[in-house]
DNA sequence: TCTTCGCGGATTACATGTAACACTTCCGGA
DNA sequence: TCCGGAAGTGTTACATGTAATCCGCGAAGA
C-alpha cells in the first residue's frame, strides 16, 4: 500500500512555494505577482509560474486584473465577516457529520490539541491561531464529506490573509477555547447536533466580536 | 456607469465554451481533455486551452490525472449526496441573508419563476430543472454574501454533472415545488429564519429521496 | 497649475518548440 | 497460450518567442 512518490511537477513546487509565502505574510496583501519576476527568482520558466499564479487566483489567494497583472488579495473587515458566516455553515456541517465518523485517535488528536492550546491561551496568540486551525482542520478532515473538506479548506487559507482583523485579546481566545472544549464534548458523546450547534455558535460569536472590535 | 466591454480574452471563451459543452451533454462525463485535439478544433493554440482546462479542474468540472490528462468528471451517488449535503448548508445561509435584503423585483422574479415551474412540474422534467436552479440561483444571487455565491454557484454547476442520478418523477417534482413555495412565502415575510429552515429541509429532503431512490 | 500626449520599460496573453512520459500494439520466446 | 518488451503514437509539462497592452514619467500646451 505504498502512495506514488510526489508529483515532482515544478508547478505543484512552484504553487506550494508561492502559496506559503503568501500565507506566512511573506509575500503580504496588495504584493504583485510578476510572472516574469517570480520566474527568475525561482529559477524555472514562466509557464509553470503562470499556472501557479493561476491556482493560486482560484484559491481566493490572490486577484486578477485582467491584463494588469495578479496580486497578493487583500481583505477587508466585510470579506472577514463573510468568510466568518460561511464558515459557519460549513463547519458545522462538518462537526455534525464528524460527530458520527470519529474515531478515537482522532477524538485523542483532538483534545491534545485542545490541552495545548489551552495553555497558550494565556498569552500568546499566534500559536494559539495555529492550534485553532488544527482544531478546525481535524473536524473538517474527518468529516467524510471530500467536498466539504475542500471547501472548508479553502475558506480557512484564505481567511489566513486577514491576520491583523482577527483578535488577540485573552478574553477573547479564553472565550474561543471554552467554546472549542464545548465542540469536543459534543464530538466526544457523538451528539451530532450538539456539535453542529456549538460549531455554528462558536464561529457566530467570533464574527461578532469581530464585527464590534472593528466598528 | 458603463460597464467594460467583455475582456475577449481567449482563454475566457474557452472556459465557457467548454464548460458550456460540458454541462449540455456535449461532453460526457469520462471524456478526455485532450489540449492540442481541443485546441485543433476550436482553431487556437495550445496555452489558452491548457489554462481553461485547469481552470475546469478547479471547479470541479474535470479531474486532472498527473501526466495522463484531464477527464471531464465521473459522479457517482456518493458525490451528489455530498453535494446535496453541502448544498444544504451553503445555501441554507444564502436563504437567511437573503430574506433580509430582497428587493421587490428579486420576489417578482422569484414568483414568476415558480409560476412557470408550477406548470412545467405536469411532465417537463428538462425546463422543470432549469427553472429549479434559475429559483435557487435568484436567493443565492441577493444573499450579499460574495463567497456565499462562489461557493454556491461552483457546486450548483458540478451538481448539473450528476444529470441520470437526479429524479425525475412527477410526485417528487411537485413536492419540490410545493418547498419552493414555502421558501418564497418565507423570503416574501422577510422571515430569514423560516427561509433558511425551508431551505435545508428542501435539500437535505431531495438528498434522502436520490439516496432512498438509488438503494 | 493642470491636462494631454507620447515615449520607454515591463508584463500579459497567446503561439510554438520539444524532451520525457504514458498507453497501445505487436512480436518473439517460454 | 501466456508473458515481456520494443516500437509507435500521442500527450503532458516545461521552455521560449513575440505582438499587443498597460503603466509611469516627462514634455508640450492650454
Amino acid at each position: 500500500m505504498l502512495q506514488p512518490v510526489a508529483s515532482t511537477r515544478v508547478v505543484d513546487l512552484v504553487r506550494d512555494r508561492l502559496r506559503a509565502a503568501i500565507l506566512a505574510g511573506d509575500l503580504p496583501p496588495g504584493t504583485r505577482l510578476s510572472v516574469p519576476e517570480l520566474a527568475r527568482q525561482l529559477e524555472v520558466s514562466r509557464s509553470p509560474v503562470r499556472e501557479a499564479v493561476l491556482l493560486l487566483v482560484g484559491e481566493g489567494l490572490a486577484v486578477e486584473h485582467t491584463r494588469r497583472g495578479v496580486e497578493v488579495a487583500r481583505l477587508d473587515l466585510t470579506d472577514v465577516l463573510e468568510l466568518y458566516d460561511l464558515r459557519a455553515a460549513v463547519d458545522a456541517l462538518a462537526a455534525r457529520l464528524a460527530a458520527e465518523r470519529m474515531a478515537s485517535s482522532d477524538l485523542a488528536a483532538l483534545r491534545g490539541v485542545l490541552d495545548a492550546q489551552g495553555a497558550a491561551a494565556i498569552g500568546d496568540p499566534k500559536s494559539f491561531r495555529d492550534l485553532d486551525e488544527r482544531f478546525h482542520q481535524i473536524i473538517v478532515q474527518t468529516c467524510g464529506n471530500s467536498r466539504v473538506i475542500r471547501h472548508s479548506e479553502l475558506l480557512l487559507r484564505e481567511m489566513r490573509l486577514a491576520g491583523p482583523l482577527l483578535l488577540n485579546e485573552s478574553w477573547h481566545l479564553k472565550l474561543s477555547h471554552e467554546e472549542h472544549r464545548t465542540i469536543e464534548r459534543a464530538l466526544r458523546q457523538r451528539d451530532g447536533s450538539a456539535a453542529e450547534m456549538a460549531m455554528r455558535s462558536h464561529l457566530e460569536r467570533v464574527s461578532q466580536a469581530v464585527k464590534l472590535h472593528h466598528a
